[in-house]
RNA sequence: GCACCGGUGGCGAAGUGGCUAACGCGCAGGUCUGCAAAACCUGUAUUCGCGGGUUCGAAACCCGCCCGGUGCUCCA
């Protein structure tokens, strides 16, 4: 099974292998960490997560490469208001990012790189740039990428920039350009801004050079797969295709991925819109991490999704359906043999839900067959046709299925009780929604006693205890189900 | 202004020339149950923004229009 993806450098679907036969070879821009990660950023995240998973249950070795961005203008401004060092600053953002990753269950890529540990390779790419005459330095010691040099400029973002590039004309600000839309390599020191001495000049990196040099140093000069939001397509790795092109002649990367924005509420996600929303503010608004990490993958990457409340509620509720079918497998009594109808069943869903991941990670398409299945169990269990030889094949099917989307196993309470206890230290406790606390006050030990006490209660047809029993759980979120395998219970 | 993407049931969403238009959520009725929940069954778009056209045949292709969104600047 090979996935064909959309590779924005073509514009079509191109099958993605690794071209050395070995691993997947792919680089996706990171954050930059100058305040925590709202759900747009998630998103992406999130959809290279997909992918990654995809191709790994494909059989495909990945060796991702993951960048963040700690040094730019944002993360300078940002400490200097609060009056430190950004080598102090960017740290709890970075360990923010990465538990929210975890909340969220993407998966660590292979190799994380942060721009502030890799100044010398990006110096040296000024260099070699500056020796094939597409770097040049400005009076004030700032190092800018000469974009008469690189005639494919545009390649990515189908561009035509035919009528910008005549410089001389262009009224330039800054006047030290050659030409009004070549980008900084190296930026001069100012002063008071955290800088590095290098061999080109006092100074820090630009924002694209970052990526040219980490890229290369983990991937190779020509790398598979280069992924991102599609707002960096331009001009960030349009940048990135030049600089690292007009050193190495050679394609940087084969294949681009763009993610698409969303939109929330059908508007851009903006803080002045009031519809701005991070992983932490909808954790303690009660949401589950999984409901989020479905309600984000569920449209297709390449698709606009409209984030709402009412559509982390359907996830809430589809992902119930998913955990109700899974446990009710794992706790069910079937006799021996086995249903060839199911067999079939199982081996036609398992097939669809690969074809469709792999025509473009086709996510919304892939989980039809899931629930086919679902269903088509569930009438054969009611009707006694389902068996013990069927469960394997059926668990095998939900295993491929959470290989990706992973949301079945129960791991929601963790990413809720850190956000509490982050919001506690933050001094946003307001924020917690009421009974959130609550419904963690209940360990499972004392669940089992009352459930046992309304099992009793029932056989002594006191009806009223236990249906007392019943609303008290049910106030804290604890949901009871008879059935003839016995009581099962789950929090809601 | 230029460019691009989209408009499918109450909501989300798949489907891009031909089977009764997937799937999820919601809602209504039924079966089961002490009552529920879960599960299952039935119903929930005679039709895919609007108007033309191409075709034996279109939600899908072409033209025009209306509406929503995005990019062209820092942004995932």
């Amino acid at each position: 099974m090979t996935l064909r993806l959309f590779n924005t450098l073509t514009g079509q679907l191109d099958d993605l292998v690794p071209s050395d036969g070995l691993a997947l070879r792919m680089y996706a821009c990171g954050p930059t960490v100058y305040d925590f990660g709202h759900i747009g950023n998630f998103r992406t995240f999130l959809q290279v997560d997909v992918l990654r998973r995809f191709l790994k249950l494909t059989g495909v070795n990945v060796l991702h490469v993951m960048n963040i961005t700690d040094v730019d203008d944002k993360i300078i401004r940002n400490a200097a208001a609060a009056g430190i060092p950004i080598s102090e600053y960017t740290p709890r953002f970075i360990d923010a990012f990465f538990e929210d990753l975890e909340s969220l269950r993407v998966e660590r890529p292979e190799q994380i790189a942060r721009a502030t540990d890799h100044i010398d390779r990006m110096v040296e790419l000024v260099q070699r740039l500056a020796a094939v005459g597409a770097a040049y330095k400005t009076e004030d010691g700032s190092w800018y990428f000469r974009l008469a040099a690189f005639p494919e400029y545009g390649k990515l973002s189908k561009k035509d920039l035919s009528g910008m590039e005549d410089g001389a004309r262009v009224d330039v600000d800054e006047y030290e350009k050659d030409s009004a839309r070549d980008f900084a390599l190296w930026k001069a020191v100012k002063p008071g801004e955290t800088s590095w001495d290098t061999p080109i000049g006092r100074g820090r990196p630009g924002w694209h050079i970052e990526c040219s040099a980490m890229a290369m140093e983990y991937l190779g000069e020509s790398f598979d797969l280069h992924a991102g939001g599609e707002d960096l397509m331009f001009p960030h790795h349009e940048n990135e295709i030049a600089q690292s092109e007009s050193v190495t002649h050679k394609p940087f990367a084969r294949h681009w991925m763009h993610v698409r924005f969303l939109l929330v509420d059908g508007r851009k996600m903006s803080k002045s819109e009031g519809n701005f929303y991070t992983l932490r503010d909808l954790l303690l608004k009660g949401y589950k991490a999984s409901a989020i990490r479905m309600a984000l993958i569920s449209v297709p990457y390449r698709h606009q999704l409209n984030f709402t409340f009412d559509g982390l509620t359907e996830a809430t509720n589809a992902i119930e359906r998913l955990r109700t079918f899974h446990q009710r497998l794992l706790q069910g009594n079937f006799a021996a043999g086995a249903n060839p109808a199911l067999r079939a069943a199982a081996e036609k869903a398992q097939a669809d839900y690969m074809a469709a991941l792999a025509n473009d990670l086709n996510t919304a398409e892939a989980r039809a067959p899931i629930f086919d299945l679902i269903r088509t169990s569930n009438t054969a269990i009611d009707q006694s046709q389902f068996f013990a030889g069927d469960r394997d094949a059926i668990l095998a099917v939900l295993a491929s299925f959470d290989a990706v989307f992973d949301v079945i196993e129960d791991r929601d309470a963790e990413p809720t009780r850190r956000a509490v206890e982050w919001a506690e230290k933050a001094g946003r406790v307001a924020d917690i929604a009421p009974g959130l606390l609550a419904r963690e006050s209940l360990n499972d030990e004392a669940i089992d006693a009352l459930v046992a006490e309304r099992t009793l209660a029932k056989k002594q047809r006191n009806f009223a205890r236990a249906d007392q029993i019943r609303n008290e759980l049910a106030e804290k979120g604890i949901l009871i189900e008879d059935s003839k395998d016995g009581v099962r219970w789950k929090r809601k």
